[in-house]
DNA sequence: TCCCGATAGATGCAAATGCATCTACATTGG
DNA sequence: CCAATGTAGATGCATTTGCATCTATCGGGA
């Protein structure tokens, strides 16, 4: 039974991750040299976005951290600048002196979803061609498991 | 025919472009603070997996530039320090007066698969758990999918 | 053959990033 | 209640990145 054909897991696991990145970068390359993004870079605006979905509206630094890939310094440092362009504001957390919450001005907003229209008209030209409908829900259905995956093991402490 | 969770083609393509985009966030997080790139970045381990993958051995850097998501300009300094730390050997490109070749040394052939030995074992911990077999076939064909479909079209002259 | 536009890659310079560390507040165990 | 340990976020500093530009070569057309 142990064909030639037959993969380990440890390979089948490696493949799929890697075809997953390269498919990321390739889309990402497409996205972030379009037009949408001269006004404010993928990092920002994927800031911007996740506090337009926050239902309350205002945001942990923390929180926002688990969504992007950036060390804290670096979020720490981005949500600055945006602050300084007037797209964010800050207040300090109630219950936790430590904390700091964040949520978008009106002009952060209005910002959002105009990069946003943008975006997902790009994003809608490279993924529509390319895969049919049922195969976007599976896609999405498989990497929503992976991601629910990730979440619950173990977390560790470190996230750089 | 209309019902409420009818989705339109455009907002499904960007909840699972979202969805592709977070898992892919996810898993980098947790691999690239693993112990396995502690010598290495994860972007200069990936440079040195594409070499070791490619049948000639020697790679324009024009072409690397596709696999990886850095500018030109990046690239060619990430390959500016491969190189001091002895890990790639440059060579003009013979047909090409203006090109440059990139190879493994044996020594950079040697630490990426040291490097990728641990990578592997990192990814399988992470996909195993997470997806069935079946379900990585199916998450790589559709990703394979959604590359291929990006390749082909115009490429437009724009590589940042 | 000789221009002229296009392409490959390198480089100056400003901006963004990450690591290590620091401060302030929180929480827990005695 | 207090000391000890943990967590949230900010900051100094060195490294990395990207944009704009530069040089050199290639290739096509008059």
């Amino acid at each position: 039974m142990a064909g030639k054909s037959a993969e380990s897991p440890v390979r089948l696991a490696a493949e799929t991750w890697e075809s997953l990145f390269r498919a990321q970068v390739a889309v990402m390359r497409k996205l972030q040299s379009g037009p949408a993004f001269r006004k404010l870079a993928v990092n920002e605006y994927d800031v911007l976005f996740t506090l337009s979905r926050c239902p309350s509206g205002w945001l942990r630094l923390n929180e926002l951290n688990d969504n992007v890939l950036l060390s804290q310094s670096s979020l720490s440092r981005l949500v600055e600048r945006l602050e300084k362009r007037g797209l964010v504001a800050r207040m300090p957390a109630p219950e936790d002196g430590r904390g700091v919450l964040l949520k978008l001005t009106d002009e952060g907003r209005e910002l959002q979803k105009e990069i946003g229209r943008e975006h997902v008209r790009d994003i809608s030209e490279l993924m529509v061609p390319a895969l049919t409908p049922a195969e976007q829900k599976e896609l999405m259905r498989l990497t929503a498991k992976l991601r629910s995956s990730l979440d619950q093991r173990q977390p560790r402490q470190d996230s750089r």
